[in-house]
DNA sequence: TGCAAACATGAACAGATATTCATATGTTCA
DNA sequence: TGAACATATGAATATCTGTTCATGTTTGCA
């Protein structure tokens, strides 16, 4: 599209901001560890519990930040709540930066 | 490479520290400014204050930190000192990450 | 209906982080 | 050499952030 990329030229100071939001998102232990569980398929907390090695409720704290951000999704099932990754996005953005750590 | 493709699959819990603390970096305004303000070019401390609208030593400490995690390089030249983007991967997170804050 | 499992939430605390202020280092030039 | 400029650094402070602890909510099931 032609406006996608006059758009990309026009970048506002409220742009920056978003974006160090965003990079925030990931910048912790906790939810990377979240994340990158999920790049592998939807797990419910417990899961994502056992995965991060974190409390429940620390998991639940992170997971509720994540999910403002629409980086994760989630439904109900029954007594427990399934997580998943917000879009392709988000994968995309871990490789890149796990590309870039594996130099 | 082959290797390559057979490291990216195998992440340690210490790549995944590594993967937040790269995040990290950009997940602070000022420093995003710094680093967005280089990706059209090098400059040299003074432009960098004027482009941020931070305090010179907010500037220098925070161009000392990004330049710990070798996303950013420096050269003297007389007095000053000019600084600029360690390489390319740099300059694609911030598009990806720009991209992704666009919609 | 009552209990247990799964998850969420709020308040409080501790540690991390960014900025400021003051000062130090280094360089050019008269 | 000394003054002015460009940048770096250290300590102190204030704010932000993540975890913990205690408790609340919802759902399934006996």
């Amino acid at each position: 599209m032609a406006k996608k990329t006059i758009d990309k030229n026009i970048i506002t100071e409220e742009n920056l901001y978003d974006l160090a939001d965003l990079f925030k998102a990931f910048s912790d232990t906790t939810r990377i560890k979240l994340l990158y569980a999920l790049m592998e398929g939807e797990l419910c907390v417990a899961d994502l519990v056992e995965k991060t090695g974190a409390t429940q409720s620390a998991v639940s704290h992170q997971l509720r930040g994540l999910k403002q951000m629409d980086l994760i999704r989630c439904r109900k099932e029954g007594k427990q709540v399934i997580y998943f990754l917000a879009d392709d996005h988000v994968h995309t953005i871990l490789q890149m930066g796990m590309d870039h750590v594996k130099e």
